[in-house]
DNA sequence: GTCTATATGAAGATAGAC
DNA sequence: GTCTATCTTCATATAGAC
């Protein structure tokens, strides 16, 4: 039995080091050997534990799945108000400026990355946006019963990432502060009004 | 002479195809096979036009360049008012609507690619959003001469970036339409009101 | 200017000894 | 389970004949 849980804490070790470098170099340009040396897993051995690159992309969503789900019901348990999670959701950006900055959002830059050739392994990444969205658009419906929640969470969906990308792009981190505050401002103007586009 | 013209001719062929690969594969999914391949120029001699690869992204970001000055220009002539040519630019994606859900924005997707681990490309693809940065924020001093016109630029940009990539993700047409009216709305408010955040 | 052949290197992946 | 050696493929890039 404590062969088995090696094998598993070497398994995270390289998740880990893959998920860092999925988000650093993104899927096409992180190799196995870059993924060898941040994990210090011995390069043959990887195959090991994963047969191929997609194998380990694969799971290294999968991880990230779940510490989403798990961070979206700890959210659930300690805010109360709809508003006050979505602003939690909203102030991720600024908990993560400086790696915002270097690297733009993990989520939007794979998709945007592997959306143009890979699409089988896009449809993986997009698993990402898809417990997001489903989270945010039951946030909407709490917030405004008579709203259109989809579309609420697209909008929501359009400016994160759009500051994301473009912070990153121009290494601004006062735009950051900027669109955070004005998204913010909107959703307040959500709460108080009845409808709304 | 009639031996450069033919140069000339072949050059740009090269920048054609390789124009459509960098929005459609990225920088590093783009070979020199695949340019061989779509401008018809035998693999081999691609090397007497450009040395590298980073020389073939080079010329393709200059030509863009040229090609959006020109654009720009050309609304300046024929568009009147500031407030029509801010809607003008936001209705690019609609015109490029099948493009856009495809591959996303040929601007934002590559500096995505090339900010994380090519700083010294990124910063040549970064020129493109440099143009539009200068005439959008001409624009939006024409038309509020008060208002904060860089803040304003970086939110129009940032609300484009974002639904290209979101509607590329999500394959979803309609959220384009109403993102671009959104948007249009905002700009209408804009142009109403004295002062705006 | 054009084309073929080839050098060179990196990356994904496998075989098989230990 | 671990590690080394190696296969294979494909990419950038160059040399040199024509």
């Amino acid at each position: 039995m404590a062969a088995r849980e090696k094998t598993e804490t070497i398994r995270r070790q390289i998740l880990q080091a893959s998920d860092n470098l999925l988000y650093h170099k993104g899927f096409n340009q992180m190799s196995f050997s870059d993924i060898a040396d941040a994990s210090s897993v011995p390069r043959g051995n990887l195959y090991y534990y994963f047969k191929t690159k997609e194998e380990v992309l694969a799971a290294v969503i999968d991880h990230r799945l779940s510490n989403m789900k798990n961070m979206l019901r700890e959210w659930e348990a300690t805010i109360d108000s709809p508003l006050d999670r979505l602003k939690r959701y909203v102030g991720i950006p600024l908990n993560e400026l400086d790696n915002v900055m270097r690297y733009g959002c993990p989520m939007g830059s794979l998709n945007s990355e592997l959306g143009k050739t890979q699409s089988d392994l896009k449809k993986i990444s997009k698993m990402q946006f898809d417990v997001f969205m489903f989270w945010l658009q039951n946030q909407f419906r709490l917030l405004q019963p008579d709203g259109d929640a989809k579309t609420l969470t697209m909008h929501l969906l359009v400016r994160t990432q759009g500051l994301a990308l473009m912070a990153s792009i121009y290494g601004d981190r006062n735009l950051v502060k900027w669109e955070v505050e004005s998204i913010n401002a909107w959703l307040d103007s959500l709460s108080h009004s009845v409808i709304s586009a």
